[in-house]
DNA sequence: TTTGGCACTCCCGGTCCGGGAGTGCCAGTC
DNA sequence: GACTGGCACTCCCGGACCGGGAGTGCCAAA
């Protein structure tokens, strides 16, 4: 494979891109100086085609790049364009006023889904990447404690708990002290086989409401696997040639969908910093004409992760700096906060 | 107005919602039993368009119902059709199944987009109308208090405070009790001077962290006024015939802004049990051709608002059924957890 | 007041057609 | 051997045209 043929798709996708159009050999030859005539590009178009990394619409029509010709620009073409300083300001700016995680994944939301004109998808940090920092046990009735588990990512979580018995001051207390013990610092993941002997380790007239506290905490921290998610601009899927309506209604129902959002934004393994998935690589059949920029962030290790979705034909280069760049802040804000 | 020209109205709002096209005199002289001729419905119709109820889309096609005609429908017309009791026991089942607000919340706007196939929307208990249930302040660090408060509603709102001395774990639970005796069973709406002499009555070591206490207080109850909403079944308006892509965009755009969906949900003053605003009764541009039905709920008095969104050609007895009655099964099971 | 009849209007879908953009191929040139 | 200009060909696209059909408004008669 030729240099100039390489050149030659990389002027198809910037093209195909920036002009939602077939693009035909002329154009090709004109506005990107390659110091070649029409039809020496147009030979060089037939390979592309022939090698599977362009198409025609129909006969008689300029090319469009395949999934397969995404993925060549990016991975040897698309040289990634960092953001303006200017963006980069606004970026730590708007992020570094949030008041707590709530807040900063809704910021972080809007700002990709802003940055990039597409639909973003932020997770929340996962719980069971997180480790417990706290955890409150509070009386709210004298048969009914609240609890609070507050994770080393800011995460907090509460749910209330039925005792079979009335707890006094001291025994709340003592109660809290025990799952405190056990739990702080300790990572989530492992939380399920401490919490299944905390009873043990009660004072006996404590074992019951230990059970039942250590029920919900295993319910809280095991069942719960959900994830949490956050979701913006899908205003952004009406964009001019985006999505014609009939291909719009499976991802807006994909959005509300946690199962599929998360195997979208990356299954748990994927160690890469930034993935990208062009079209048919996402396994999802209603995703064929849809890409996914997503990455990993937290602090030190991956707690979660976010990306945008848009259509295969997107801008490459912007999308996945703008990606970085967030992700890269956010981790940092979640370090400060640790 | 007589009261056939009625019926005839009623006609072609039905059938126009069936079948999402222009009714045209023959079809509902045939279809709808009114034991008159093609010929009588023709000069019926010509009045009610005079009369600006119908309109035509053009010459010699049939006509539509304009918005004064749904709202003449909606006022004398629909006779709302209650939920069959199979899908009363499901919507019941399937509330009673939450766990806590959140849940109650997330599951009811579920149910709402499912039962009337449009978008939903519900609003959190709103702070300013709930009253505190408990407030619970507890030492993270010795400087850093976490305050979380539970409302009547079952909402729960947690902020850090930091205090500008270290305190005693004696110090914390005399602030706690402060906090509590203040303000606990008294509504939100009364907490900002409640709060504001919070500070004098402590004890003079403990004013500074009051001070501390009593500014994130403020913040929370007063300065957020923001309400926090739940969106679900986006995905309904791509429905064919519901909305063309053009007009999709500003809505989904509404669907993200907390300001536009509040003021279409309800202003704060209106005390009506269910209201439908129509078309340009909703003072907003974008949604002149767009229907909110929407209802109050909560134990007793009205905490909070919920509603779906769609074209006005919807079905409106059975979506006003729908949302009353979920309405009034959120409202009991918030009465249930009082 | 209602009805049947009738002329009229206008949309809709189909067909036809010419212009334009783009291609593939070929023969000629450097 | 690679590149180029020329040329015939293909196919989409938009506009024009047209006939059928649905629906209307009006009128005269019951």
């Amino acid at each position: 494979m030729d240099d100039r043929k390489l050149e030659v798709l990389r002027a198809i996708v910037e093209d195909y891109v920036a002009t939602q159009e077939p693009v035909g050999s002329k154009a090709v030859a004109q506005r990107h100086a390659l110091g070649v005539s029409a039809a020496t590009v147009r030979n060089d178009m037939a390979y592309l085609e022939e090698a599977g990394y362009i198409q025609q619409p129909h006969t008689s029509a300029g090319r469009i790049p395949t999934a397969k010709g995404y993925r060549l620009f990016v991975d040897r073409l698309g040289k990634i364009k960092p953001l303006s300083s200017a963006e980069r300001r606004a970026v730590h700016r708007f992020l570094s006023e949030a008041i707590d995680l709530d807040d900063v994944v809704t910021r972080t939301v809007r700002l990709l889904a802003q940055l990039t004109h597409q639909v973003a998808v932020v997770q929340y940090p996962s719980l069971n990447r997180s480790s417990v920092r706290h955890l409150e046990i509070v009386a709210v009735t004298p048969t009914r404690l609240m609890i609070v588990m507050i994770t080393d990512t800011g995460r907090v979580e509460q749910r209330y708990v039925e005792v079979p018995a009335e707890l006094s001051e001291e025994n709340v207390l003592e109660l809290r002290r025990l799952a405190n013990e056990q739990l702080q610092g300790r990572a989530l993941a492992d939380a399920p086989r401490i919490i299944a002997n905390l009873a043990s380790l009660a004072r006996p007239e404590l074992r019951d409401s230990a059970e039942a506290l250590a029920r919900v905490l295993r319910e809280t921290v095991v069942a719960r696997t959900e994830e949490r998610l956050a979701v913006a601009g899908a205003a952004n899927l009406t964009r001019a040639g985006n999505f014609f309506a009939g291909s719009m209604r499976p991802i807006l129902e994909a959005l509300e969908e946690e199962v599929v959002l998360m195997q979208l934004l990356g299954r748990a393994d994927s160690n890469a910093l930034l993935t990208v998935r062009i079209g048919d690589e996402n396994e999802i059949d209603d995703f064929r004409e849809t890409t996914v920029v997503a990455a990993g962030y937290g602090p030190g290790s991956v707690v979660g992760h976010m990306g945008v979705l848009g259509p295969t034909r997107m801008d490459y280069p912007g999308t996945i700096a703008a990606v970085r760049a967030v992700a890269r802040y956010v981790s940092e804000i979640l370090e400060q906060n640790r």
